[in-house]
DNA sequence: ATATTATCTTAACATAGATTAAGAGTATTT
DNA sequence: AAATACTCTTAATCTATGTTAAGATAATAT
């Protein structure tokens, strides 16, 4: 069952109690969500912290020419949310869309409040999780204000290659802040060294 | 005493009952910082948590060429670490150098720990603070990949409009991802207009 | 199976931003 | 108060990246 998932993912930080993992399971809804499909929309406020059992899914915003900008990809065991719209109830400026068909775990905010209230374990895994995740977003800033567009894309293959393969360039192209066809520049000039 | 500031500063989010105040103030060291003065170098294990109670940091890598790339201020009321050395134990790449004159309260690992475990309380409290600087993050990450050096450049003064007036624009280019000419070049636009 | 839509590539041209260099103005240090 | 070290600006030139357009291939939907 999926939810067994989700609980060895928080093995990985402080392992849950009987009570805490019925607690949990008690308030988690499970989603088929099929390809192309979105569980947020920009101007929806995001109601829901989506942990990810199979499948793929990109966080993106879309600019006044309609380009996207893809903020995050997530896939197996990791979460997404446009966590700014989920604390404030302010509507997004994100869409979250499925890129390959996939199965989630969604927790409702008065859900997930009355985790953390009840059972601090939970502070503590998501704090990790958070600390994680931002260690990550740091770097990638690094990345932004310092590498060229050919650095940056070296490191996305190197730091996942797993991704790299189930995503078509165009989307790698607007993850890194690029144009698919200086990409494709890029991809040329590699492998003639 | 400095520890109140640190105090009411927990204030914002759950406050601190007495017997936590006291054994955070127990596991805090206070320290001034001398303009210039650097709390973390390259190579070296980030070891502290560092709680700013007056004065300006940046948080910055230096390049091959040996060009500076800030990626955080911190100013009063704010925090300050290199987290991923400091939850690995790896040495950083960073710098951390005080900007201004300042007044800090730092905090070890081991004690950072120690209240995480006793007290559910700072890991809440530490969820929520590093939750709002991954929302911030996110929107520096959106920034980057879809704006101008323009627009990163006037979105900066929006959001740090006091910030502005202590730093010198040669640190505002380096944050923003772009060379002291061209941040030159880019306010002599605007005021054109 | 066909039609449609997305992806990838290439090339010519345009532009944002980097580099180099130099000079003037401000702070900081001695 | 002088000397030194930063900061800011301007301009010429260079380079990385964007734009437009078009054709070829591959994937998806009907």
């Amino acid at each position: 069952m999926t939810l067994n998932k989700l609980i060895s993912h928080f093995d990985k930080y402080l392992p849950l109690s009987s009570k805490e993992k019925e607690e949990l399971g008690d308030r988690i809804t499970e989603k088929k969500i099929r390809r192309r499909q979105f569980i947020l929309s920009k101007y929806e406020v995001c109601r829901f912290y989506t942990f990810i059992i199979s499948g793929l899914f990109k966080m993106y915003a879309v600019d006044k020419n309609g380009t996207e900008h893809i903020l995050q990809f997530a896939s197996e065991n990791e979460w997404i949310s446009d966590i700014g719209s989920f604390h404030s109830d302010k509507p997004s400026r994100l869409y979250i869309e499925a890129i390959e068909p996939s199965v989630v775990l969604q927790i409702e905010k008065s859900n997930l409040l009355y985790l953390y209230t009840h059972f601090p374990k939970f502070d503590r895994n998501f704090r990790v999780i958070i600390e994680n995740k931002y260690i990550e977003l740091e770097n990638r800033v690094l990345q932004n204000i310092s590498s060229t567009a050919e650095e940056r894309y070296q490191t996305f293959l190197e730091q996942y290659p797993q991704l790299s393969n189930r995503l078509p360039n165009t989307q790698i192209a607007s993850y890194i802040g690029i144009t698919p066809e200086f990409l494709s520049k890029i991809r040329n000039n590699i492998s003639k060294k």
